[in-house]
DNA sequence: CTTTAGACGAAGTATTA
DNA sequence: TAATAATTCGTCTAAAG
């Protein structure tokens, strides 16, 4: 932990478990994570280092910038700026004909720049569906610029804002490898499944991009933290994952069925238990599915649980 | 009463021809 | 495009604690 600290204030954060420089950090919950393999890696974050470290684009705006942060999210950026319709200037006088002329070209820019309602619309929508899941403020930002970006690609045409908006959040969870399950994003949408996933496959072509299919390991730390687990069944369960990965069981399974399994083994393991039931809720999957992969896991593993 | 195990067909998905 | 195979889901029954 030490070593990692010093790296941190390097500004080289390496994750101690797999290797990777790719750190997240959640700011709902103060916790820095590795893209790679999930770990948690300093759920002290705030007596560590010092305070200054912005670890995302948008706390380093806000720590180097006086006046609001710019945001993605908003059509304008934030930086919203209007051009009354009086023909006097700020001291009152009136302006002359060619000064007015220019004035009026400039609202007409204005205006046409800004109120682009698909565009805000979209954004709105789009806050509203990240807000609601409590997803990670610099999560929603990327999903805001893809959002732009399929905008000014024209992809929005003939497709439902809402399930546009959608799907922008789902890849966007998917970029910064915390992954959610569609469903969970069409749950807060105002669109069907169907419209959504159709948003997705489109993004996925026509931009230009990877977005990268969760791995069992993404899911793990979400799942744990809604269980209340500690991060020693937290790392357990990332282990048992990585041993089922190259025994290469794991081929063709629901990721989110896999995690819970290796879950509910290592809360097991880990004397803190855990009810299928309770890991079935928050992995929104069955029992039944918790069963099957656990069992295989044990079996193909060779790991012994007591009843 | 709660949790777990197992089995069945139904339903949606990925792969293949 | 259509058929095929593998996977998950929902529900039911039963046993164990």
């Amino acid at each position: 932990m030490t070593e990692n600290l010093a790296n941190k204030k390097e500004g080289t954060t390496v994750c101690p478990e797999c290797g990777s420089t790719t750190i997240l950090f959640d700011p709902t919950r103060g916790e820095h994570v590795c893209a790679s393999c999930g770990l948690v890696l300093s759920e002290h974050a705030v007596d560590t280092g010092p305070e200054w470290r912005a670890f995302t684009h948008e706390e380093l705006e806000k720590r180097s910038r006086t006046g609001a942060p710019t945001s993605y999210r908003f059509a304008d950026k934030g930086l919203s700026t209007t051009i009354s319709w009086s023909d006097r200037d700020a001291h009152g006088r009136k302006l002359s004909p060619s000064r007015r002329a220019q004035i009026y070209r400039l609202r007409r820019w204005n205006i046409r720049t800004t109120v682009r309602r698909s565009l805000a619309d979209g954004l709105i929508e789009l806050s509203r569906i990240a807000s609601q899941m409590g997803i990670p403020n610099d999560v929603s930002e990327t999903a805001a610029l893809l959002y732009r970006r399929a905008v000014e690609k024209r992809l929005t045409r003939g497709h439902p804002v809402s399930a546009m908006a959608a799907a922008a959040v789902y890849l966007a969870c998917r970029i910064h490898r915390i992954p959610r399950p569609l469903d969970e994003v069409v749950a807060q949408a105002k669109s069907d499944r169907k419209d959504v996933s159709k948003c997705v496959r489109v993004l996925i072509r026509r931009l230009s991009q990877d977005f990268p299919r969760p791995t069992a390991i993404n899911f793990i730390p979400r799942f744990a933290a809604e269980l209340g687990l500690s991060t020693k069944t937290q790392r357990r369960a990332i282990e048992i994952m990585k041993k089922a990965q190259e025994t290469g069981i794991t081929a063709g399974k629901d990721p989110s069925g896999l995690a819970a399994a290796t879950i509910y083994i290592a809360s097991i393991l880990e004397g803190e238990r855990r009810t299928q039931r309770q890991i079935a809720e928050v992995a929104h999957v069955t029992e039944v599915t918790v069963r099957n992969r656990y069992k295989e896991l044990c079996k193909k593993l060779g790991i012994k649980i007591k009843v």
